[in-house]
DNA sequence: CGCTTCGTCAACTCTTGTGTTGACGAAGCG
DNA sequence: CGCTTCGTCAACACAAGAGTTGACGAAGCG
């Protein structure tokens, strides 16, 4: 808010010079930060834990980052980009089928989900309307984003339905909700240092997906599903 | 904790007493606040957000029940339970193949979100060990309930793949996140006044589960699972 | 060697939200 | 009608945690 106090100014002059030290404690702090987030929660945890665990007294946090809530705001920054980006630039792909492109993408998610470790977790986990300051335009910019994200992924859902790569019996809504739901829900179990890639994960469930969604298998019909 | 306090004591011989009114209001402040929990979460639901819906002042909240803590307690008390029996009894049953009773399972649990909404989903959300108290008895006790349950489903996907009933090549804790993944995430979307039962949105996953899962259908292998 | 900047921290301030006290008006009831 | 209990709340005490101040020793640099 206010760039007025004097470590705040001190700060700004320190991030724009860009010593390397300094940048690279500084990133050590939003590592440790996030690690924190994940475990306990942003609301949870408490600066003073992060500063021990950088060896530093939580005064000092103040001279790298001017509030808890950036070290959440660049935990979480740019995560949603690279994603959106990724999705883009495989829905466009026109020499993919329909089911292929979602496929993709949805490999491609668990594995940047696994590679950001624990970033991506940390903001499944914080919704950013029940953080405290979720007036905030970051917070609500990234809830736009990810209403665009599952907008898109709607979207592609019902292309493969109505191209008839998918089974037609069930809202495009809903199979979204199943098909991310799986994944999503990794943010409570998976850990890449568990002996299983993300990779592999994703492809399991791709897999019971795909072929519970293929149209025409002899099935049931959904019962009480108007 | 110290029942020591005036106002404790009149807490508890007024809950003792039994009467009618003062039961109700008790419950209907605790109705109030797991809407808060399920909007905001517990850690940013302020008690005075409560009593002022309930027409009260902060204090008399306190008249009715000891903390805020308590009213969480209340909200999720029980819905562990009554949904343990009902698993423990379809687990038992002779009668049905393993994938039956498990279906059975799956949406019966689905109705029971939607029946005690918000309290089941007040309980995924707030991760036990995320609590700001979580030492205390209770919220151990949770957890160790939750582990069970998850263990007693894993089993029965496991019987359900020696069976052949469903395919064998992914490992059953795999196989039950996926499912549950699915049924555990509604908690972020799904709502009673929205237009669609919670029967529907189970046997929607279910086909597609039941569907993906069936042995002998042709299908590649997956990648990258060991 | 003086002077400045750097990283640091002890010791504040300030805010917010929980839980308690003590008392008051209104019913109930003997 | 006096006496107790009930539901209530203004006013407090208390705790925790965020963010700030001001200064100090050490390192860099003229």
């Amino acid at each position: 808010m206010a760039k007025t106090s004097n470590i705040s100014r001190r700060r700004s002059s320190a991030l724009s010079e860009g010593s390397a030290d300094y940048a690279a404690k500084r990133k050590e702090l939003v590592r440790i930060a996030a690690f924190h987030f994940k475990k306990r929660g942003f609301g949870a945890t408490r600066l003073v834990d992060i500063a021990r665990e950088a060896g530093l007294d939580r005064a000092t946090v103040y001279y790298y980052v001017s509030s808890k809530e950036e070290l959440l705001r660049e935990t979480v920054e740019g995560v949603l980009d690279v994603n959106m980006a990724e999705v883009e630039r495989l829905i466009a792909d026109p020499d993919l089928s329909w089911v292929e492109r979602l496929h993709r993408i949805y490999v491609g998610l668990m594995v940047s989900y696994e590679e950001n470790y624990p970033a991506t977790f940390v903001y499944i986990q914080e919704q950013m309307h029940q953080v405290g300051s979720y007036k905030s335009d970051w917070a609500k910019e990234f809830l736009t984003k990810t209403r665009r994200f599952d907008q898109l992924l709607i979207m592609l859902i019902r292309e493969a339905i109505d191209a008839g790569e998918l089974r037609n019996d069930i809202p495009p809504r809903l199979v979204e909700n199943a098909l991310f739901g799986m994944l999503n829900w990794t943010h409570r179990w998976f850990d890449p240092a568990g002996g299983m890639t993300g990779e592999a994960v994703a492809e399991a469930f791709w897999s019971i997906f795909v072929s519970g969604m293929l149209p025409g298998a002899p099935r049931d019909a959904i019962p009480s599903l108007g």
